[in-house]
This record gives C-alpha cells, structure tokens and sequence, in this order.
DNA sequence: CGACTGAACGGTTTATAAAGATTTCAACAT
DNA sequence: ATGTTGAAATCTTTATAAACCGTTCAGTCG
C-alpha cells in the first residue's frame, strides 16, 4: 500500500495522473488522458491500480506523507523547545492547510472529494499528524513542562483546538496574518493550561517527597 | 430589520414561509405557495420583503435569536460559578448545533445555504454568541478566576478552540457522547490556562502590595 | 504464459429543451 | 394615496437525449 511498494509502472502511472490532478483535477482527467501520457492503453491500467479513485487516494498518501514530514521536521528541531515545538508544530500545519487551499486548489479539491468517498483516508491523515504531536507532548511532559497523562488522548484534544485553522471553510474570510494571530491566542492559552499542569504536579511531586 | 419592527402582515408571511421552510426546505417552497397561505399574490410579498432569500435571513435571525437566548440563559444562571458557565456554554453551544443538524436538518441546511450567500449573517451570528461569552469572562475576571485582558478578543479565540464541535463537518463520525467527551478536554485545558493566568495575576498584585 | 490492447457495456456527466420559479410592473381596488 | 393583483419578463431548475467516461474482458502480442 505504502509508495514504495510500487511498481515502476505504477509510479509512473501514478506520475502522469498527479501532473493531470494538480492541472485540471480530478473530474477532468480521465483514465485515457492518464494512459496516453503513458503510452499504454487505458485497459493496463487497471493491472496496476484497482480504479481510478485508487489513483487518487495514492496521489493523497504521497502529499501527506511529505505534509506529515515537513510537520516532523519541526518535531525534530533540536533547536526549539517543547512549548516552542507545540506553538511551531501548529503554525506550520496551519500554513500548510492555507497554502495547499490558495497555492493547489486543484489538490485540495481532489482531497476533500477523496475524504467523502475514503473517510478512511482523513482519519489516518490525521492520526499520522496526531503521532508526530504526541511525540512532542512527550518530550514536554518529561522535560516537567507540559504534565501529559495520556499523550494520544491530549493529542486529539489539541488537534480539535486548532481544527478551525487547518478547516478551509474559513480560510475566505480573514487573510494569513489574522487567523495567524488567533491561532497564536489558542496556543498560548493551551501552553498556559499545560504550565498549570505542570505547576500541579510539581507540587504533588514536592510533597510526596516532603 | 429585528423582528419586532415587522408589520402584522410580515410577520404572517414569515410564519407561513417558516413551517414550509421547516417541512420542505427552502428550495421546495415556492413564493406562490407562501402567498396562497396568506390568500394574497404572489407580487404582494414583495411590498413586505425584497426577496425570497431575505425572508429566508429573517427565518434564520428569528432561529439565532432563541439559540442565542439559550445560551444567554447560562450565561445568567445564578446557581454556576463561573468556570461552570464557560463549559456549559460550550456544551450546550454543541448540543444545540447537534440538535439543530439532526432534528431540524431543513432548518440546517437553509442556514447553510444563506450563509454562503449572505456570509454577514453568519458572521452575526458569531458576534452575539461571542457577546454572551465576554459576559462570562467578565464576571470570572471579576471574581479573580479568569484574568481575562480584552474579553471580546478572548472570546473569539475561545471561539475558535471550540469549532471544531460547531462545525456539521464532524456530526457525521463521532456520535454526540464521544464529541462530547472531547469538548470536555478541551475545556478543562482552556480553564486550567485561566487558572494559571489568574494564578499569575494574584502572585503580581500581591507583590505590588508588599 | 504474462503483459498488454481496445472495443463493448453500463453508468455518469454534459448539452439542450421544456417547465417552473422569482421578480417586476402596469392596472385595479379600497 | 395605499394596498393589492396577476400576467409578462427573466432567471433557475428539471427533464431528456446525446456524448463521454470508467471499467471489463475476450483476444493479441512477444
């Protein structure tokens, strides 16, 4: 299932149709288009993927996976600190969501019209994004900062917390900068919530020891 | 434009137009039908109302204003501390939206129309719930438990926190106990950052003092 | 025999015509 | 004047036919 698995004609098939997608998208590139850019008839095709929607959801594996990346490579900034981390880990999902919807609408269209018919598809997105979160909740928690009982369970939280900035249903109305800067209000108040947390067990910890 | 400022045979037409709106839809009600309930013409609608959307916005501030009423009646319950009211708020907010889409899926499926056409009102919408929320964090700033700088920009971040479970968007896959369940994490986060601010806030004035 | 073709089938989209709805307004009624 | 009508004008939705597309598979090729 995974990329790689791939045949080379799979790939390349998986090629022609992605430059089709991101051009005219989904709905207006069609299997013989896909199979003349290959140079193959439109019947080989099916040798290699199941229908045309698996073409899709192959197109939408590969732009996550690179999203997913760019999303660890803040997890993995050795620079930044935990709290840092969190706040950067959503500006960066968020700025992601808001250039795929201005910069590939065509691609954004294909995914939500992959997620109605593959729900399967948005729900292992978001679980891959929520692994790389609560991961960082995990360093926090260890360093003393965050004080995280159940990190998946505190990572679907935060993921709901910051959904009205990854939702494109609201990127028309304000522009970058203002969701930005409420979005940074939603972080702050969570880095709070997470320092009070700490401070609690802290104390506990204190006390036991007392 | 409120409701109150119509004229008797307004609020007839609004009436007749609401149980059709709310039994076949907006699209299914005609302005001929809506006039044969009221025994006039067609064209007399039009002395009382510019168009069929703009009674179809009137149905939809009359539903704003109970929904808003209802939340209100939290913001105004004696019996809850503040902290309560936050996340009773918030619950009932979502269990409105829940009910809303489910038992009145005509009704929800009008707002969402007019919303695309008519984004003021929505947005409306947003600004009086908002209000109701800055009255809470008002009174818990006041009693020492919030620490809330600019109420109404706090509430619009609370706001967006808490989209997610106003959002139809996600009615379909989780079912209400477990969004629910979720809202709940959220808001314990959201009220422990408060609790740290205020925290903050005693330990300044405190120092001032001394 | 494995890889591939391309015509045939059935379902969906698109183009076009017909029907119906919203909105306007000159004429009518009170 | 004020309130109302209902048919005409304009736009939208629906119904229908034609074109197209995704998918299959018997058959070709190497």
């Amino acid at each position: 299932m995974p990329i790689e698995n791939l045949d080379d004609t799979a790939k390349q098939i998986l090629d022609a149709a992605s430059r089709r997608f991101l051009h005219y998208g989904y709905g207006k590139t069609t299997m013989s288009e896909i199979a003349q850019d290959c140079n193959m008839s439109t019947g080989n095709l099916y040798r290699y993927f199941p229908s045309k929607l698996d073409i899709a959801e192959m197109f939408v594996r590969v732009l996550r996976r690179e999203q997913v990346a760019r999303l660890r490579a803040v997890a993995d900034d050795g620079a930044l600190s935990p709290a840092e981390k969190l706040r950067s880990f959503f500006l960066r999902k968020f700025q992601l969501a808001y250039e795929r919807f201005h910069d590939k609408p065509k691609a954004y269209e294909l995914s939500s019209e992959l997620l109605t018919s593959r729900p399967k598809v948005g729900i292992e997105w978001e679980n891959a994004e929520g692994r790389v979160l609560a991961e960082i909740l995990i360093e926090g928690d260890a360093a003393g900062v965050f004080a995280v009982e159940n990190a998946a369970e505190t990572a679907k939280i935060l993921q709901d917390a910051g959904y009205r900035f990854t939702s494109p249903a609201v990127f028309h109305e304000g522009d970058f900068d203002e969701l930005a800067a409420e979005l940074n209000g939603v972080i702050d108040l969570i880095l709070d919530g997470f320092a009070y947390r700490a401070a609690k067990r802290a104390a506990l910890e204190k006390r036991k020891q007392a």
